[in-house]
DNA sequence: CCCTTACGAAACGGCACCGTTGCGTATCGA
DNA sequence: TCGATACGCAACGGTGCCGTTTCGTAAGGG
Protein backbone atom coordinates (compact mmCIF):
# COMPACT_ATOMS: atom_id res chain seq x y z
CA UNK A 1 0.00 0.00 0.00
CA UNK A 2 1.09 3.17 -1.05
CA UNK A 3 1.31 6.59 0.75
CA UNK A 4 -1.56 8.65 0.17
CA UNK A 5 -0.74 11.54 -2.31
CA UNK A 6 -3.10 14.54 -2.72
CA UNK A 7 -5.19 14.41 -5.89
CA UNK A 8 -2.97 16.29 -8.17
CA UNK A 9 0.43 15.26 -7.53
CA UNK A 10 2.15 18.34 -7.12
CA UNK A 11 5.47 18.00 -9.71
CA UNK A 12 8.74 18.43 -8.18
CA UNK A 13 11.02 21.69 -8.11
CA UNK A 14 9.91 24.68 -6.79
CA UNK A 15 5.97 26.06 -7.92
CA UNK A 16 4.59 29.01 -10.06
CA UNK A 17 4.74 32.25 -8.60
CA UNK A 18 1.00 33.00 -7.96
CA UNK A 19 2.25 36.95 -7.24
CA UNK A 20 3.98 36.80 -11.18
CA UNK A 21 0.40 35.27 -12.84
CA UNK A 22 -1.48 38.29 -11.38
CA UNK A 23 0.82 40.84 -11.80
CA UNK A 24 1.36 39.51 -15.44
CA UNK A 25 -2.88 39.23 -16.01
CA UNK A 26 -2.68 42.87 -14.21
CA UNK A 27 -0.42 44.78 -16.38
CA UNK A 28 -2.25 43.24 -19.37
CA UNK A 29 -5.48 44.70 -18.36
CA UNK A 30 -4.03 47.84 -17.48
CA UNK A 31 -2.50 47.97 -20.52
CA UNK A 32 -5.49 47.66 -22.72
CA UNK A 33 -7.74 50.04 -20.56
CA UNK A 34 -4.93 52.48 -21.19
CA UNK A 35 -6.02 52.15 -24.85
CA UNK A 36 -3.59 49.89 -26.21
CA UNK A 37 -4.91 47.93 -28.88
CA UNK A 38 -3.91 44.14 -29.21
CA UNK A 39 -2.27 44.18 -31.81
CA UNK A 40 -0.14 46.91 -30.48
CA UNK A 41 0.31 45.34 -27.20
CA UNK A 42 3.70 43.38 -26.84
CA UNK A 43 4.39 40.83 -24.47
CA UNK A 44 7.56 42.93 -23.50
CA UNK A 45 5.91 46.12 -22.36
CA UNK A 46 3.61 43.47 -20.53
CA UNK A 47 6.99 41.83 -18.98
CA UNK A 48 8.18 45.27 -17.99
CA UNK A 49 4.85 46.53 -16.67
CA UNK A 50 4.76 43.33 -14.26
CA UNK A 51 7.67 43.62 -13.78
CA UNK A 52 8.59 40.16 -14.85
CA UNK A 53 10.66 38.27 -17.18
CA UNK A 54 9.25 37.84 -20.20
CA UNK A 55 10.41 33.54 -19.86
CA UNK A 56 7.76 34.05 -17.19
CA UNK A 57 5.16 34.57 -19.59
CA UNK A 58 5.97 32.04 -22.29
CA UNK A 59 6.30 29.56 -20.02
CA UNK A 60 2.67 30.00 -19.21
CA UNK A 61 0.94 30.99 -22.69
CA UNK A 62 2.60 30.52 -26.06
CA UNK A 63 0.93 33.38 -27.31
CA UNK A 64 -0.82 37.03 -26.96
CA UNK A 65 -3.98 35.98 -27.85
CA UNK A 66 -4.30 33.50 -25.29
CA UNK A 67 -2.84 35.33 -22.53
CA UNK A 68 -5.54 38.25 -23.56
CA UNK A 69 -7.92 35.21 -23.68
CA UNK A 70 -6.82 34.50 -19.29
CA UNK A 71 -7.04 38.10 -18.70
CA UNK A 72 -10.36 38.84 -19.92
CA UNK A 73 -11.69 35.35 -18.11
CA UNK A 74 -10.73 37.19 -14.83
CA UNK A 75 -12.95 40.12 -15.80
CA UNK A 76 -16.45 39.47 -13.72
CA UNK A 77 -19.75 41.16 -14.48
CA UNK A 78 -21.34 41.60 -10.79
CA UNK A 79 -24.86 41.97 -12.25
CA UNK A 80 -26.59 44.65 -10.10
CA UNK A 81 -29.21 43.39 -8.31
CA UNK A 82 -33.29 44.20 -9.30
CA UNK A 83 -35.80 45.65 -7.60
CA UNK A 84 -38.23 44.21 -10.03
CA UNK A 85 -41.16 46.29 -9.26
CA UNK A 86 -40.96 48.26 -12.67
CA UNK A 87 -39.39 47.65 -16.13
CA UNK A 88 -38.67 51.16 -15.58
CA UNK A 89 -36.69 51.29 -12.77
CA UNK A 90 -34.95 47.84 -13.43
CA UNK A 91 -33.77 49.01 -17.21
CA UNK A 92 -32.43 52.34 -15.32
CA UNK A 93 -30.58 50.41 -12.94
CA UNK A 94 -28.99 48.20 -15.44
CA UNK A 95 -28.06 51.52 -17.90
CA UNK A 96 -26.69 53.25 -14.91
CA UNK A 97 -24.99 50.01 -14.54
CA UNK A 98 -23.19 50.43 -17.70
CA UNK A 99 -22.70 54.27 -16.95
CA UNK A 100 -20.67 53.68 -13.95
CA UNK A 101 -18.65 51.16 -15.64
CA UNK A 102 -17.79 53.52 -18.61
CA UNK A 103 -15.80 55.61 -16.26
CA UNK A 104 -13.35 52.28 -15.15
CA UNK A 105 -10.40 51.21 -16.74
CA UNK A 106 -11.56 47.32 -16.38
CA UNK A 107 -14.62 48.75 -18.66
CA UNK A 108 -12.54 50.00 -20.88
CA UNK A 109 -10.90 47.43 -21.67
CA UNK A 110 -13.79 45.42 -22.49
CA UNK A 111 -15.42 48.37 -24.39
CA UNK A 112 -11.79 48.74 -26.30
CA UNK A 113 -11.48 45.25 -27.82
CA UNK A 114 -15.13 45.13 -28.37
CA UNK A 115 -15.12 48.29 -30.61
CA UNK A 116 -11.65 47.97 -32.20
CA UNK A 117 -10.52 44.47 -32.13
CA UNK A 118 -13.66 42.91 -32.67
CA UNK A 119 -12.70 41.98 -36.59
CA UNK A 120 -9.29 41.16 -35.68
CA UNK A 121 -9.96 38.89 -32.82
CA UNK A 122 -12.94 37.23 -33.46
CA UNK A 123 -12.24 34.13 -30.86
CA UNK A 124 -11.05 36.92 -27.88
CA UNK A 125 -14.15 38.59 -29.02
CA UNK A 126 -16.45 35.96 -28.32
CA UNK A 127 -14.77 34.33 -25.38
CA UNK A 128 -15.73 37.20 -23.73
CA UNK A 129 -18.65 38.12 -24.96
CA UNK A 130 -19.91 34.87 -23.10
CA UNK A 131 -17.84 36.65 -20.14
CA UNK A 132 -18.45 40.39 -20.06
CA UNK A 133 -21.68 41.20 -22.30
CA UNK A 134 -23.95 38.01 -22.49
CA UNK A 135 -24.82 37.82 -18.81
CA UNK A 136 -25.98 41.90 -18.61
CA UNK A 137 -28.25 41.06 -22.27
CA UNK A 138 -29.52 38.08 -20.62
CA UNK A 139 -30.93 40.60 -17.25
CA UNK A 140 -31.72 43.29 -19.38
CA UNK A 141 -33.69 40.91 -22.02
CA UNK A 142 -35.38 39.11 -18.96
CA UNK A 143 -36.45 42.49 -17.66
CA UNK A 144 -38.01 43.14 -20.75
CA UNK A 145 -39.82 39.52 -20.93
CA UNK A 146 -41.31 39.96 -17.34
CA UNK A 147 -42.39 43.16 -18.79
CA UNK A 148 -44.30 41.98 -21.54
CA UNK A 149 -45.60 39.18 -19.80
CA UNK A 150 -46.53 41.55 -17.30
CA UNK A 151 -48.66 43.77 -19.38
CA UNK A 152 -46.47 46.74 -19.06
CA UNK A 153 -44.47 46.82 -22.84
CA UNK A 154 -46.66 45.51 -25.78
CA UNK A 155 -46.81 42.45 -26.82
CA UNK A 156 -45.76 42.85 -30.37
CA UNK A 157 -42.36 44.58 -29.63
CA UNK A 158 -38.90 42.78 -30.44
CA UNK A 159 -37.33 42.42 -27.47
CA UNK A 160 -33.39 42.40 -29.00
CA UNK A 161 -34.60 45.08 -30.88
CA UNK A 162 -35.06 47.16 -27.56
CA UNK A 163 -31.79 45.79 -26.11
CA UNK A 164 -30.19 46.74 -29.40
CA UNK A 165 -31.55 50.24 -28.86
CA UNK A 166 -31.01 50.48 -25.21
CA UNK A 167 -27.64 49.60 -24.91
CA UNK A 168 -26.67 51.51 -28.30
CA UNK A 169 -27.67 54.65 -27.25
CA UNK A 170 -25.21 54.18 -24.03
CA UNK A 171 -22.53 53.09 -26.01
CA UNK A 172 -23.07 56.37 -28.15
CA UNK A 173 -22.91 57.99 -25.50
CA UNK A 174 -19.58 56.29 -23.95
CA UNK A 175 -17.41 57.02 -26.99
CA UNK A 176 -18.92 59.70 -28.79
CA UNK A 177 -20.50 61.70 -26.34
CA UNK A 178 -19.58 65.29 -25.04
CA UNK A 179 -15.95 64.69 -22.94
CA UNK A 180 -15.67 63.40 -19.80
CA UNK A 181 -17.52 62.08 -17.36
CA UNK A 182 -21.24 60.58 -18.28
CA UNK A 183 -24.42 62.87 -16.77
CA UNK A 184 -25.85 61.21 -13.83
CA UNK A 185 -29.14 61.08 -15.00
CA UNK A 186 -28.20 59.50 -18.70
CA UNK A 187 -30.10 56.10 -18.34
CA UNK A 188 -32.90 57.98 -16.15
CA UNK A 189 -32.93 59.99 -19.77
CA UNK A 190 -32.27 57.35 -21.83
CA UNK A 191 -35.27 54.73 -20.47
CA UNK A 192 -37.52 57.99 -20.74
CA UNK A 193 -36.92 58.79 -24.18
CA UNK A 194 -37.21 55.02 -25.23
CA UNK A 195 -39.92 53.35 -22.92
CA UNK A 196 -43.12 55.81 -23.72
CA UNK A 197 -42.57 54.13 -27.57
CA UNK A 198 -42.87 50.62 -25.82
CA UNK A 199 -45.53 50.22 -23.20
CA UNK A 200 -48.82 48.93 -23.48
CA UNK B 1 4.76 94.17 -69.30
CA UNK B 2 5.39 91.04 -68.68
CA UNK B 3 3.67 87.93 -70.56
CA UNK B 4 0.89 86.75 -68.49
CA UNK B 5 1.51 83.69 -66.14
CA UNK B 6 -0.61 80.93 -64.41
CA UNK B 7 -1.70 82.10 -61.64
CA UNK B 8 -0.04 79.73 -59.34
CA UNK B 9 3.35 79.68 -61.41
CA UNK B 10 4.24 76.08 -62.19
CA UNK B 11 7.69 75.31 -60.72
CA UNK B 12 9.69 74.05 -62.66
CA UNK B 13 10.58 70.15 -63.49
CA UNK B 14 8.31 67.08 -63.69
CA UNK B 15 5.03 67.45 -62.26
CA UNK B 16 3.92 65.57 -59.10
CA UNK B 17 1.70 62.12 -60.60
CA UNK B 18 -1.85 62.84 -60.27
CA UNK B 19 -2.14 58.97 -60.64
CA UNK B 20 0.43 57.84 -58.39
CA UNK B 21 -1.00 60.24 -55.56
CA UNK B 22 -4.87 58.75 -55.83
CA UNK B 23 -3.07 55.16 -56.05
CA UNK B 24 -2.09 56.03 -52.19
CA UNK B 25 -4.85 57.25 -50.83
CA UNK B 26 -6.81 54.43 -52.57
CA UNK B 27 -4.08 52.12 -50.61
CA UNK B 28 -4.70 53.84 -47.56
CA UNK B 29 -8.31 53.61 -47.43
CA UNK B 30 -8.44 50.02 -48.48
CA UNK B 31 -6.16 48.92 -45.83
CA UNK B 32 -8.18 50.88 -43.42
CA UNK B 33 -11.44 49.16 -44.93
CA UNK B 34 -10.13 45.93 -44.66
CA UNK B 35 -9.51 45.99 -40.88
CA UNK B 36 -6.14 47.05 -40.50
CA UNK B 37 -5.65 49.89 -37.23
CA UNK B 38 -4.31 52.95 -37.63
CA UNK B 39 -1.52 52.20 -36.03
CA UNK B 40 -0.60 49.20 -37.66
CA UNK B 41 -0.66 51.03 -40.87
CA UNK B 42 2.18 51.07 -42.43
CA UNK B 43 3.81 53.37 -45.06
CA UNK B 44 5.44 50.51 -46.49
CA UNK B 45 2.43 48.50 -46.80
CA UNK B 46 0.65 51.10 -48.31
CA UNK B 47 3.70 52.36 -50.62
CA UNK B 48 3.91 48.10 -52.08
CA UNK B 49 -0.17 47.99 -52.17
CA UNK B 50 -0.35 51.48 -53.81
CA UNK B 51 2.37 50.19 -56.66
CA UNK B 52 4.53 53.22 -55.51
CA UNK B 53 8.36 54.24 -54.00
CA UNK B 54 8.26 55.41 -50.24
CA UNK B 55 9.79 58.44 -51.37
CA UNK B 56 6.87 59.64 -53.53
CA UNK B 57 4.87 59.14 -50.01
CA UNK B 58 7.16 60.83 -48.17
CA UNK B 59 7.56 63.76 -50.43
CA UNK B 60 3.98 64.70 -49.99
CA UNK B 61 3.22 63.94 -46.49
CA UNK B 62 5.06 63.91 -43.07
CA UNK B 63 4.01 61.52 -41.28
CA UNK B 64 1.14 59.16 -41.30
CA UNK B 65 -1.21 60.76 -39.38
CA UNK B 66 -1.43 63.43 -42.02
CA UNK B 67 -1.71 61.18 -45.12
CA UNK B 68 -4.66 59.25 -43.37
CA UNK B 69 -6.31 62.72 -42.58
CA UNK B 70 -5.85 63.76 -46.43
CA UNK B 71 -7.39 60.06 -47.27
CA UNK B 72 -10.22 60.68 -45.10
CA UNK B 73 -11.22 64.40 -46.68
CA UNK B 74 -11.48 62.12 -49.51
CA UNK B 75 -14.58 60.43 -48.40
CA UNK B 76 -17.35 62.04 -49.26
CA UNK B 77 -20.96 62.18 -47.39
CA UNK B 78 -23.54 62.85 -50.22
CA UNK B 79 -26.78 62.80 -48.01
CA UNK B 80 -30.03 61.01 -49.39
CA UNK B 81 -32.53 63.33 -50.13
CA UNK B 82 -35.11 63.91 -48.04
CA UNK B 83 -38.73 63.38 -48.96
CA UNK B 84 -40.15 65.63 -46.25
CA UNK B 85 -43.46 64.33 -45.97
CA UNK B 86 -43.07 62.60 -42.48
CA UNK B 87 -40.72 62.07 -40.04
CA UNK B 88 -40.77 58.77 -39.71
CA UNK B 89 -39.97 58.54 -43.60
CA UNK B 90 -37.33 60.81 -43.84
CA UNK B 91 -35.45 58.82 -40.42
CA UNK B 92 -36.07 55.69 -42.15
CA UNK B 93 -34.09 57.07 -45.32
CA UNK B 94 -31.50 58.27 -43.44
CA UNK B 95 -31.13 55.45 -40.95
CA UNK B 96 -31.52 52.95 -44.59
CA UNK B 97 -28.48 54.97 -45.83
CA UNK B 98 -26.22 53.67 -43.06
CA UNK B 99 -27.94 50.43 -43.02
CA UNK B 100 -26.44 50.12 -47.30
CA UNK B 101 -23.25 51.54 -46.46
CA UNK B 102 -22.44 49.91 -43.57
CA UNK B 103 -21.84 46.80 -46.31
CA UNK B 104 -19.33 49.01 -48.10
CA UNK B 105 -15.42 49.45 -47.37
CA UNK B 106 -15.13 52.74 -47.22
CA UNK B 107 -18.27 53.39 -44.43
CA UNK B 108 -15.94 50.74 -42.91
CA UNK B 109 -12.79 52.80 -42.82
CA UNK B 110 -14.77 55.06 -41.12
CA UNK B 111 -16.10 53.05 -38.73
CA UNK B 112 -12.76 51.27 -37.68
CA UNK B 113 -11.24 54.81 -36.86
CA UNK B 114 -14.63 56.11 -35.45
CA UNK B 115 -14.94 53.17 -33.06
CA UNK B 116 -11.20 51.59 -32.65
CA UNK B 117 -8.96 54.05 -32.88
CA UNK B 118 -10.90 57.32 -31.53
CA UNK B 119 -9.01 57.60 -27.96
CA UNK B 120 -5.39 57.56 -29.85
CA UNK B 121 -5.83 59.87 -32.73
CA UNK B 122 -7.91 62.33 -31.58
CA UNK B 123 -6.90 64.84 -34.26
CA UNK B 124 -8.37 62.32 -36.87
CA UNK B 125 -11.66 61.42 -35.10
CA UNK B 126 -12.81 65.15 -35.21
CA UNK B 127 -11.48 66.05 -39.01
CA UNK B 128 -13.66 63.20 -39.93
CA UNK B 129 -16.51 63.45 -37.51
CA UNK B 130 -16.43 66.82 -39.30
CA UNK B 131 -16.26 65.14 -42.96
CA UNK B 132 -18.53 62.26 -42.52
CA UNK B 133 -20.63 62.13 -39.61
CA UNK B 134 -21.53 66.04 -38.69
CA UNK B 135 -23.32 66.69 -41.85
CA UNK B 136 -25.27 63.12 -41.43
CA UNK B 137 -26.05 64.38 -37.81
CA UNK B 138 -27.36 67.40 -39.02
CA UNK B 139 -29.58 66.26 -41.61
CA UNK B 140 -31.19 63.95 -38.91
CA UNK B 141 -31.30 66.69 -36.64
CA UNK B 142 -32.96 68.90 -38.44
CA UNK B 143 -35.92 66.26 -39.42
CA UNK B 144 -36.18 66.16 -35.63
CA UNK B 145 -36.44 69.73 -35.23
CA UNK B 146 -38.74 69.77 -37.84
CA UNK B 147 -40.94 67.19 -36.24
CA UNK B 148 -40.98 69.04 -33.68
CA UNK B 149 -42.04 72.09 -35.05
CA UNK B 150 -44.64 70.74 -36.83
CA UNK B 151 -46.01 68.94 -33.64
CA UNK B 152 -45.41 66.00 -35.22
CA UNK B 153 -43.07 65.14 -32.18
CA UNK B 154 -43.30 66.32 -28.50
CA UNK B 155 -42.01 69.52 -28.21
CA UNK B 156 -40.04 67.82 -24.62
CA UNK B 157 -37.92 65.30 -26.49
CA UNK B 158 -34.02 66.00 -26.25
CA UNK B 159 -33.27 65.70 -30.11
CA UNK B 160 -29.48 64.90 -29.19
CA UNK B 161 -30.69 62.28 -27.27
CA UNK B 162 -33.01 61.13 -30.30
CA UNK B 163 -30.07 61.00 -32.08
CA UNK B 164 -28.15 58.95 -29.93
CA UNK B 165 -30.76 56.66 -29.88
CA UNK B 166 -31.63 56.06 -33.25
CA UNK B 167 -27.89 55.74 -34.65
CA UNK B 168 -26.82 53.99 -31.89
CA UNK B 169 -29.12 51.24 -32.91
CA UNK B 170 -28.06 51.05 -35.85
CA UNK B 171 -24.59 51.18 -35.22
CA UNK B 172 -24.83 48.69 -32.59
CA UNK B 173 -26.48 46.48 -35.64
CA UNK B 174 -23.26 46.91 -37.52
CA UNK B 175 -20.75 45.77 -35.34
CA UNK B 176 -22.62 43.20 -33.22
CA UNK B 177 -25.86 41.78 -35.27
CA UNK B 178 -26.08 38.88 -36.55
CA UNK B 179 -23.24 37.98 -39.27
CA UNK B 180 -23.59 39.02 -43.03
CA UNK B 181 -25.90 41.70 -44.42
CA UNK B 182 -28.22 43.80 -42.30
CA UNK B 183 -31.86 42.66 -42.95
CA UNK B 184 -33.67 44.73 -45.39
CA UNK B 185 -36.22 46.46 -43.36
CA UNK B 186 -33.84 46.71 -40.24
CA UNK B 187 -34.16 50.91 -40.37
CA UNK B 188 -37.99 50.73 -40.77
CA UNK B 189 -37.67 48.57 -37.55
CA UNK B 190 -35.72 50.55 -35.73
CA UNK B 191 -37.70 54.12 -36.17
CA UNK B 192 -41.12 52.24 -35.28
CA UNK B 193 -39.39 50.90 -32.31
CA UNK B 194 -38.40 53.97 -31.12
CA UNK B 195 -40.71 56.74 -32.67
CA UNK B 196 -44.19 56.07 -30.89
CA UNK B 197 -41.93 56.83 -27.71
CA UNK B 198 -41.21 60.60 -29.43
CA UNK B 199 -44.74 60.82 -31.36
CA UNK B 200 -46.90 64.24 -29.75
C1' DC C 1 19.99 70.45 -75.10
C1' DC C 2 20.06 71.33 -70.34
C1' DC C 3 18.13 72.09 -65.96
C1' DT C 4 15.01 70.77 -62.66
C1' DT C 5 12.02 67.91 -60.25
C1' DA C 6 9.50 63.31 -59.70
C1' DC C 7 9.55 58.61 -60.35
C1' DG C 8 10.30 53.43 -58.68
C1' DA C 9 13.64 50.54 -56.64
C1' DA C 10 16.98 49.34 -53.54
C1' DA C 11 19.81 49.86 -49.70
C1' DC C 12 20.99 52.15 -45.50
C1' DG C 13 21.39 52.42 -40.05
C1' DG C 14 18.28 52.38 -36.30
C1' DC C 15 14.71 50.69 -33.46
C1' DA C 16 11.23 47.78 -31.22
C1' DC C 17 9.68 43.47 -30.57
C1' DC C 18 9.78 38.61 -31.49
C1' DG C 19 10.62 33.87 -29.29
C1' DT C 20 14.67 31.44 -27.34
C1' DT C 21 18.65 30.52 -24.49
C1' DG C 22 21.96 30.79 -20.73
C1' DC C 23 22.96 32.57 -16.18
C1' DG C 24 22.96 32.78 -11.24
C1' DT C 25 19.59 32.58 -7.65
C1' DA C 26 15.36 31.07 -5.13
C1' DT C 27 12.16 27.59 -3.48
C1' DC C 28 10.00 23.50 -3.35
C1' DG C 29 9.98 17.85 -2.25
C1' DA C 30 12.59 13.81 -1.07
C1' DT D 1 21.80 18.04 1.17
C1' DC D 2 20.35 17.22 -3.47
C1' DG D 3 17.58 17.32 -7.66
C1' DA D 4 14.11 19.71 -9.97
C1' DT D 5 11.73 23.58 -11.38
C1' DA D 6 10.77 28.73 -11.42
C1' DC D 7 12.51 33.11 -10.92
C1' DG D 8 14.44 37.81 -12.95
C1' DC D 9 17.72 39.34 -16.07
C1' DA D 10 20.42 39.89 -20.06
C1' DA D 11 21.72 38.56 -24.44
C1' DC D 12 20.90 36.29 -28.73
C1' DG D 13 19.61 36.16 -34.01
C1' DG D 14 15.61 37.30 -36.78
C1' DT D 15 12.01 40.32 -38.62
C1' DG D 16 9.36 44.26 -39.96
C1' DC D 17 9.05 48.94 -40.25
C1' DC D 18 11.05 53.42 -39.64
C1' DG D 19 12.67 57.69 -42.23
C1' DT D 20 16.62 58.75 -45.31
C1' DT D 21 19.67 58.39 -49.11
C1' DT D 22 21.33 56.98 -53.55
C1' DC D 23 20.63 55.41 -58.12
C1' DG D 24 19.22 55.40 -62.90
C1' DT D 25 15.32 56.93 -65.41
C1' DA D 26 11.17 59.83 -66.82
C1' DA D 27 8.85 64.12 -67.85
C1' DG D 28 8.20 68.75 -67.74
C1' DG D 29 10.14 74.09 -69.11
C1' DG D 30 13.53 77.53 -71.09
Amino acid sequence: MTIQEPVTARPAGRPRSEKAEKAIIEATLDLIGEGTGIAELSIEAIASRAGVGKTTIYRRWSNKEDLVLDALATLKAPLPPLAGVSVRDDLITLLDTMRREAGQTRTRCVMNIALGDSDRYPRLLERFFDIAIEPRRQAMREVIRRGIASGELRPDIEVEMCMAILSGAMIWHTKWGPAGDLPADLAERIVDHVLPGLAA
